[in-house]
DNA sequence: TCCTTCTATGCAACTCGTTGCATAGGCAAG
DNA sequence: CTTGCCTATGCAACGAGTTGCATAGAAGGA
């Protein structure tokens, strides 16, 4: 149970069709929670043969056909009482730190250039995340993004700044989430350099 | 493709059988990095009729007997084209966030509980790396992690400090892991804290 | 004595998630 | 005019991972 309550969340703060939720899975949220857009359509319609979501075929020109999809009652209940429970503190499953604890049995030099992408990556994720949050949240307030944290879920960057119900406290969270996904990337592109500074250490001494 | 990797490279740092693989994947490791038992024992049996492994069996006084695995060389082989090729950065799935981001959906202070409950865990995993940093990397270096960085994969705290077949090398790199766990948890721990903030200035505001 | 815990392995059923493929109209570049 | 991309939805098959259950001897506490 998780991406159905991505998706209730999704569409709280905006409705929108399958499609469209697999871009926002896409851009932005992406970074850290996939969704192929197969997955997303098979969950949904079982969403809305729950009752959790309803169904509104939306005629477009020039293009096919879409189905917008809102929060139903049921759903809004089910979200609440699932952010009610606990759950367990997450577990992160990092495969290139399986990688580099594998390389003492090979070249740790042929690592370099792979944490050196992963550098690239990250730079541009961080670059990605503070245009998003100097465009939704120029807020005079701290200057962008001294908080630290991971961030994930819904995501940061999201669309607009956003259309929610509850628009204060949406925007607050938001935006904290968002700071979460700042703090993540720039730890690790910190550590990051510490990987590649001991993988040269470690071919040097060879 | 992961957990056999993984498995693959905990074999390497030391042999052994399904039930010590599993608790290898439970303390420490299974911070980030979780598999159950009966996974375990599927994969192995998987690699093994695939040749990556080999089988021992191992009779003990007093409890059952035990099956231990070693890497075959094939196993070496495949462990060693998959470090060869590139993977794609991670993403990370963070339950949390999605919870924070549907609570402007609900009632944010309902959060405050759950979100000190995570702070406490990650403060308690963050503990046991530090020690596992003071028992197994007590060099006069630089003063116990100011590195910074997501740990997983195989995993930090590893048993001991490592019996590995590169020794330098190895123990050098489990401490780059462990040193990228640690600045995870000091990063949580902060974010928590500014999502703690936050979720109390919103309680407050109404 | 009974109950629980630890070591040790495993099956069966299920859900979650990925990959490959199919359809179908509109639009733009070569 | 053909090739490829974008919107939009979907099926089928597979692989990854979880949950529940079963077995079985030894050790330790209530």
């Amino acid at each position: 149970m998780a991406i159905e309550h991505a998706i209730l969340v999704s569409l709280l703060e905006k409705p929108g069709s399958g499609y469209e939720l697999a871009r926002r899975f896409e851009r932005s949220i992406g970074y850290f929670w996939t969704a192929s857009h197969q997955q997303i359509y098979r969950v949904l319609k079982r969403m809305e043969s729950d009752g959790w979501v309803d169904v509104r075929d939306v005629p477009q020109q020039g293009r096919p056909d879409k189905k917008e999809y809102t929060v139903a009652d049921l759903g809004q209940a089910v979200l609440s009482s699932w952010i009610h429970e606990p759950i367990e503190p997450e577990s992160i499953r990092h495969d290139l730190a399986v990688k580099i604890r594998g390389a003492a049995f090979d070249d740790p030099a042929a690592l370099i250039h792979e944490v050196e992408r992963h550098r690239r990556a990250h730079n541009e994720r961080l670059a990605h995340y503070l245009a998003g949050e100097e465009r939704d949240f120029p807020g005079p307030g701290q200057g962008p993004g001294q908080a630290q944290g991971p961030a994930a879920g819904s995501g940061p960057g999201e669309e607009s700044p956003a259309p929610s119900g509850p628009l204060d406290a949406g925007r607050e969270l938001q935006h904290v989430v968002l700071r979460g996904g700042i703090a993540y990337e720039r730890m690790t592109l910190a550590w990051l350099d510490d990987v590649l500074a001991t993988l040269h250490r470690l071919a040097a001494a060879r």
